[in-house]
DNA sequence: ATTTGACTTAGAGTTACCTCTAGACTGCAA
DNA sequence: TTGCAGTCTAGAGGTAACTCTAAGTCAAAT
């Protein structure tokens, strides 16, 4: 019913230096001490965890992590802030998808392009490539 | 038909400091200088910037991107190890896509609970209603 | 001819996010 | 009870990717 610092960079991924400075920086708010000072970690902070990870992998900085923890251990009376927070984030990540999109269509190009190169032994020649030049156009479609 | 720092500033977004940086860096390999030191840029330049901010703004690291560069610059011997290069990064890309498809779920989640929340004041009330938890278990189909 | 603004270099400083060290303490197993 | 892995704190160190400073040069406009 508790975990140790350890149990938890396992279950986490994350280092227990990386949790530690997690808690330190405001993170982790709920991290109880054992009476010999050990850290008791609880499932409330696994889900914590868990949210910090959603946010940070999709870009958002410790500091804005730790902007809505703060909110919320204000309670209820940021809750239009913490909702405007997450609609701003979401529209961030919408750019942020379709840009990894296009870059997606063209890292498939550089594909096609380098297997055909490998194929003659040139990328030159590949380039030329009546086939390779369609596939560009679909990417490019301004040149 | 040559572009100085500051045009290309302005066309790439980056700064004239990045931009130093990066030829430091040695990412910038084919940027030449007028008599008097001034760099000069030219359209192929510009198009290894778009394949840099490419690579970078799906996760490449610079060092990556200029192993690429070298090998480019090594010429045709090196064609298998740019495919190679080129897979490998589909690939994490790819990962990368999946998780940030999760986490967008997720964060709809957040939303329509923190709109449910600010509707009646309360997030634990918005946390007990019926069809946030319909809603919650589509994303943790485990609890 | 002078001013203005862009450009040059080398190198120091910044920010975010860890990552590690040292030296001490804890807790369980043999 | 001895040993050893795990944990503690405070604080230093590291890395990536910029970002800026200083001190000076260059070039177009007035």
């Amino acid at each position: 019913m508790g975990y140790s610092i350890g149990q938890v960079a396992k279950k986490t991924g994350l280092t227990a230096h990386t949790l530690r400075y997690y808690e330190k920086e405001g993170l982790l708010p709920f991290v109880k001490k054992s009476g010999s000072g050990l850290r008791v970690f609880t499932d409330v902070d696994l889900d914590w965890l868990s949210m910090i990870e959603c946010l940070k992998e999709t870009g958002m900085p410790l500091k804005g992590i730790k902007q809505y923890i703060d909110w919320f251990l204000e309670g209820d009376s940021t809750l239009e802030k913490r909702l405007e927070m997450f609609k701003q984030h979401q529209k961030n990540l919408e750019t942020e998808m379709q840009k990894l999109k296009k870059h997606m269509a063209r890292i498939s190009y550089k594909i096609k392009l380098y297997e055909k190169a490998v194929e003659t032994g040139s990328l030159e020649k590949a380039q030329t490539d009546a086939e390779i030049i369609k596939e560009r156009q679909k990417i490019f479609p301004e040149k």
